[in-house]
RNA sequence: GGUCGGGUGGCCGAGCGGUUAGGCAGAGGUCUGCAAAACCUUGUACGGCAGUUCGAAUCUGCUCCCGACCUCCA
C-alpha cells in the first residue's frame, strides 16, 4: 500500500496516515442540519470527503464512514434561548418537525446523488439517538465536568480546561480569552462561565421537539449528537474526523471536550477540515444570502452565472482546487472548468476505445507515461491533492490525442502500457474522483438506434461532400448542431457526439 | 479587538528554497472544401519594502490589502 499523508488540523501539519487497526479506517464527518436546502458550500465539503472516502477505499482500506444528519438541537441565534432551527422551519412551513426533517433530508440525498457523492456506511440521525445522548450527558455529569441548572445541563468548560489542559487545542483558542469575551449574551444567567455550553436543554411548553430525561423534558445540545453517534458507531477512539472549517470552533472543540469528559480519551487521531467555497471573494453562506443554489447553477438562472452548468462540471471545478484552500466561484472559472472537463472526458473516451496491439515501442514515451501515472497517485496520496493529480492527467492528454492522429514519434506504445493508462484514467476519473462522463451515451437502448441513424446521416453527408455539395454538407452539420449534436471530420472519418 | 489563513501571469488554480505545475482565454502554425476537434510552438507571474542564502514566489522582519473564526453556518 502506498503511504498516505494527511494534513491534521490538530497538529497543523502533514502526517503519515496510520490507522488504529491495520487495514481499517473509521471516519466521521459532520453532516448537514436539515432545516433548509443544501447549498453549494455543503456540497463542496461532502464532495471533498467523498473523494477522501473513495481514495481510502481505493488504497485497499475497509472504511466505515459515518456521516450524521442533525435534526434537533441546532439553535438559531447566539444564546441558549434561541429557537431550534427545525422547529422554526416547521412553524414557517406549517409542518410537523419530522416532516421538515424528511423533506430536507430527501432533498439532500437527491443532491448527493446528482453530484455522484457516495452514501456513507452509516447515516445516523440525532433524534434517533436521544438515549445515547442522555447517557453521555450522565457520564459527563458523573465525571464532574457538567452541572445542572434549572433543568438544563451545562458543560463546565473552565473546569475541564483546567484539569485536562487540552481545551482549545484544535481551534487555537485560549480559555482565558474566551472567558474574557465581553460580548453581551442575554442568557448567561444559568451558565457559570461564558465559555460553558449546554449539553441538555430544558424545553418550554411550546417547544415541539422534546424528550424526557433525568433533568427535564428537553432536548440535547447541538454538539452532543456528534460525540454520541461517533462513539456509538466508531468507538471512543477512531481514525478520522472531518467537517467544514467553520465547525472547528465551537462545534469540534466542544465535541472533543465532551468525548474526553465522558470517556477520558480524544475521539479522533486525525482531524481534517475543508475550506470554504467563496463567491465574490466572501464565504458562501446560508445565513447572509451570499449564495447560489445548485439548481440555479444547473438552470443558469442566477445573476452570478451566464449559462447553465452541469453537475459534473461543478464537481470537476471543485476538484481543480485543493480541499484545504478556499475556492472562489465565478462564471469565468466555471466556463474554464467546463472546457477542461470536456477535453479530459473526450481524451478518456478515445483512450478507452484504443485496441491494444503489439507494435514497435517508443521507450521515451513509455517511460514518460508510466512516470506521469505514478505521479498522479503520488499526488493523491499527498493529502488528496486532486488539482495536482488532474494536472498530471492533463499532461497525459496530448500523448493520448497524438495517438489519435497517428503522428510520427507517438503511437508506438506497448499494449501493457496502454492498458495501464486506460486503467489509470478509469480509476482516477471515475472511481476516485467520482466524475461521470456526461457526454457518454448513457441509455444503451436508445444508443443503438441513435447511433444507427447517425451513421446513416454521416454517410449521406459524406456523399454530399464527395460531390462537393458543400451546401448540403454544411446544412446537415448546422441542423445537427441545433440539436446539440456535434460533427467532427477527422482523418479517420467523421465522428459525432452530443454536446 | 483577539486568533488563524491568504495575496501567484488576462481569469481559475497548484507549488512553499534551485525544476515548464495544470486548466481556460490569447498569439502563430499544421491539418481541413469550410468549420470544429486534434496536434505543434509561444507567455516567465508570484502585493510592497528590507533581510537571510551561492540561490526566495517559497525562510525572517516590517508594511499594505483581503478573508475566515471568535455568534447559527460545510
Amino acid at each position: 500500500m502506498r503511504d498516505l499523508t494527511v494534513y491534521n488540523s490538530l497538529s497543523k501539519s502533514k502526517e503519515t496516515f496510520i490507522p488504529i487497526h491495520k487495514g481499517l479506517v473509521g471516519m466521521y464527518v459532520c453532516g448537514p442540519t436539515v432545516y433548509s436546502d443544501v447549498h453549494l458550500g455543503n456540497i463542496r465539503t461532502f464532495m471533498s470527503f467523498d473523494v477522501i472516502f473513495r481514495y481510502l477505499k481505493f488504497l485497499g482500506y475497509k472504511v466505515r464512514y459515518v456521516r450524521n444528519i442533525t435534526d434537533v438541537g441546532h439553535l438559531v441565534g447566539d444564546e441558549d434561548e434561541g429557537e431550534d432551527k427545525i422547529a422554526k422551519r416547521a412553524k414557517v412551513e406549517g409542518l410537523e418537525p419530522m416532516e421538515v426533517v424528511q423533506k430536507y433530508t430527501n432533498g439532500f440525498h437527491d443532491m448527493m446523488r446528482i453530484f455522484n457523492i457516495l452514501s456513507p456506511s452509516i447515516e445516523p440521525r440525532a433524534t434517533g439517538h436521544i438515549i445515547d445522548q442522555i447517557e453521555m450527558v450522565q457520564q459527563i455529569l458523573d465525571h464532574g465536568f457538567a452541572y445542572v441548572a434549572n433543568g438544563s445541563v451545562y458543560f463546565d468548560t473552565l473546569k475541564f480546561a483546567k484539569e485536562k489542559g487540552t481545551y482549545g487545542k484544535l481551534s487555537g483558542r485560549i480559555i482565558e480569552d474566551l472567558l474574557q469575551e465581553t460580548r453581551d449574551l442575554k442568557n448567561q444567567g444559568e451558565k457559570r462561565n461564558a465559555a460553558d455550553f449546554a449539553i441538555w436543554m430544558k424545553a418550554d411548553d411550546r417547544h415541539l421537539m422534546k424528550w424526557n430525561s433525568p433533568w427535564s423534558v428537553g432536548f440535547p445540545g447541538w454538539h452532543l449528537e456528534c460525540s454520541a453517534m461517533s462513539t456509538k458507531y466508531l468507538g471512543a477512539h477512531f481514525d478520522i474526523h472531518g467537517g467544514g472549517n467553520d465547525l472547528k470552533f465551537p462545534h469540534h472543540e466542544n465535541e472533543i471536550a465532551q468525548n474526553e469528559a465522558s470517556c477520558g480519551c480524544a475521539p479522533a487521531n486525525y482531524w481534517l477540515h475543508t475550506n470554504m467555497l467563496l463567491m465574490n471573494g466572501r464565504k458562501m453562506s446560508k445565513s447572509d444570502g451570499n449564495t447560489i443554489t445548485a439548481e440555479e447553477l444547473f438552470s443558469g438562472h442566477s445573476r452570478h452565472v451566464e449559462k447553465p452548468y452541469s453537475p459534473m462540471v461543478v464537481r470537476f471545478f471543485m476538484l481543480q482546487a485543493h480541499y484545504r484552500s478556499t475556492l472562489d466561484l465565478s462564471n469565468e472559472a466555471l466556463l474554464a472548468a467546463e472546457k477542461g472537463y470536456k477535453k479530459l472526458m473526450e481524451a478518456n473516451a478515445f483512450l478507452q476505445k484504443i485496441k491494444t496491439e503489439d507494435s514497435e515501442k517508443n521507450a521515451a514515451i513509455e517511460t514518460k507515461i508510466i512516470q506521469l501515472i505514478d505521479e498522479t497517485f503520488d499526488e493523491l496520496s499527498d493529502d488528496f491533492n486532486t488539482p495536482k493529480a488532474l494536472a498530471r492527467l492533463f499532461e497525459l492528454v496530448p500523448i493520448i490525442n497524438s495517438y489519435k492522429d497517428k503522428k510520427e514519434g507517438f503511437g508506438n506504445i506497448s499494449a501493457p502500457t496502454i492498458e495501464l493508462l486506460q486503467d489509470c484514467f478509469d480509476k482516477v476519473l471515475f472511481e476516485i474522483m467520482g466524475l461521470r462522463d456526461e457526454n457518454a451515451r448513457s441509455d444503451p437502448g436508445s444508443e443503438g438506434a441513435l447511433d444507427g441513424v447517425m451513421q446513416f446521416i454521416i454517410e449521406l453527408r459524406q456523399e454530399a461532400r464527395a460531390n462537393k455539395d458543400w451546401g448540403t454538407a454544411d446544412k446537415i452539420r448546422d441542423v445537427l448542431q441545433a440539436q446539440n449534436i456535434v460533427i467532427k471530420d477527422g482523418k479517420e472519418g467523421t465522428t459525432w457526439n452530443l454536446k
